[in-house]
DNA sequence: AGATATATACTCGAAATGAGTATTAATTGG
DNA sequence: CCAATTAATACTCATTTCGAGTATATATCT
């Protein structure tokens, strides 16, 4: 090895509140949002994910509770401009992104949070479509098919277009959406890493360095885990109701669900079970507080909330 | 940064031959096999899979088609002891592990293909439930329960038993059983990577460094990803009948299948088309060659083998 | 011709899924 | 107190999917 690497780890630490899904950032620099970001020292740390939550520990008040790895990037050019390659290392970053979910509480001085659908406005579904599909996405996405001059590279990219955008939201393709907008040029992050001038569209908030593509692999992940694994409840307070339950869902998978169908579905699982007590809403009928059945881990096979959302169009 | 960090990137490539799925192994100083292995040198190299593609490619004569990041571990003391850390350095190695299909060819001269259930022979249940469980591993696992001493350690080891060999078979939990197997004193490696005299059993064929444990996760996730993705056709010549394309699919998931129901489903997710040509085969009647419908990837959503397998006890 | 092996077609009941309607229990404004 | 409103909960129903068969067709081998 002729050239110094050094391991950055980087965590999309996720909770929701109420209706919104949040993500904690970094005011960094005062330029861009950043997700919290450390290096790993080989010498303290056993292990990467002890080294990850060792510095969350640190710079927030955090206990991850479910941290799981997401990828490892080592891009040169792309998204990790190498003059921004970290404190005081002259050589390669190789990042390390981890997934990282916990209950929303005091954050520390610099941190926020702040709801996910602001680095991803296209990804919300719940109310309707979003208009910038139509209005702008697919028409970008129609020149940029063009642009390819036909032939077999037209043919590859009106494809991934109809895949990502077209008939049928998969609302698990975060990552691919955002990695088919980048190299359309409609998200800021494109002409940063290549050094152009910036024009066009700029959809969503942009973040530093390659943050935004760990966000967007953090949110794919997740979505497709809480069909098999019951990971909302990690981001649930230990009692709620199940239309809390089914708001926190709804609000990850960015879709609407059908509310007796969700119910049926969480009970028949077995995933909840009832405490017995009540909420006291401001309007309406109270409903039972449920809990978390930690017993469904070793009853069924993929305990998750499988979510035949419906895809307004 | 105090210590050097190295990067290597190891590959799980596999293939399924009639009804064998097998992964390239080198036999490394003639003592354990090995995953092909090399280092990631960031002066070279844009990107990490392009590291890896490229001293694949010198070491064997593979194209790698389909390839996939798995997992980048960097534990030390456990599968990594420091002392064989890699060529010329002194420092850790994180090592990034990738799977990659691709069909069987003629391979490097060092290169062989493996039966991956020599690895893991408690894996394959098509003909039955290998009897090595009932036997050996769960008397075994039992008495790591015990060796808890009760108490909530205990349920939690008994818990994990449960999950990976009780009631109801997951072929997707390959690495959870691995990494259990590895705790309870069952494979060589914990021995070995615990400076201990080896005792007790040793179950399946161990490997070098971590590359067990690469490659259990590297099965894990094509098992997994074999049900809403078209993986299986990386793995199939172009044109094949379809009982051999249910032999590969059943021996990457180590079941059974039920042949009716999976020409079915084949069918109907219009996952192949026919040739309209035949197969000659030795004895019955001759079937119809079909080839991928490249289509699928545009059409559904989760284009995958959905196996619902026979699971013998 | 008959045994054997495989391909392919078709049936049937059970369970899961998607989309409702109906009813109940609370609050709020008149 | 009553009607409107909001939300919880119960129940229905048609459709699809799934698991497990039976039945029949088309080869080869002896």
């Amino acid at each position: 090895m002729k050239e110094a690497v050094s391991i950055g780890l980087s965590a999309a630490i996720l909770a929701v509140e109420g209706e919104q899904p949040c993500v904690l950032v970094v005011a960094h620099e005062g330029l861009h949002d950043a997700l919290p970001f450390g290096p790993f020292d080989p010498a303290r740390h056993r292990t990467l994910e002890l080294g990850l939550r060792n510095w969350v520990g640190e710079q927030t008040d955090f206990d991850l509770g479910y941290t799981e790895q997401l990828y490892t990037f080592g891009d040169k050019g792309r998204h990790l401009p190498s003059s921004h390659s970290g404190p005081g290392s002259g050589g390669r970053v190789v990042s390390v992104g981890y997934l990282a979910l916990t209950r929303k509480g005091r954050e520390a001085a610099e941190t926020q949070w702040r709801g996910w659908y602001h680095y991803f406005p296209w990804e919300d579904w719940r109310d309707a479509k979003p208009a910038m599909i139509e209005s702008i996405i697919l028409p970008a996405l129609k020149k940029f098919v063009k642009d390819a001059g036909g032939g077999e590279a037209a043919d590859m990219r009106r494809e991934r277009v109809n895949v990502c955008f077209g008939e049928g939201w998969d609302e698990e393709r975060v990552l691919e959406r955002y990695e088919l907008l980048y190299e359309a040029g409609l998200v800021e992050e494109y002409y940063r890493d290549n050094g152009l001038p910036a024009k066009g569209a700029n959809l969503g908030t942009a973040m530093l360095f390659d943050h935004r593509r760990i966000l967007a692999t953090a949110i794919a992940r997740l979505r497709g885990k809480l069909k098999y694994r019951p990971v909302v409840f990690e981001l649930m307070a230990p009692a709620f109701t199940l239309l809390e339950l089914q708001r926190a869902v709804e609000a990850l998978a960015g879709l609407r669900l059908h509310k007796q169908n969700f119910r049926r579905l969480v009970a028949e699982q077995g995933l909840v079970e009832g405490t017995g007590k009540f909420s006291t809403p401001l309007r309406g009928r109270p409903a039972e507080l449920f809990r978390f059945r930690r017993g469904v881990l070793r009853e069924r096979q993929a305990p998750g909330v499988r979510l035949g959302g419906r895809r307004p169009r």
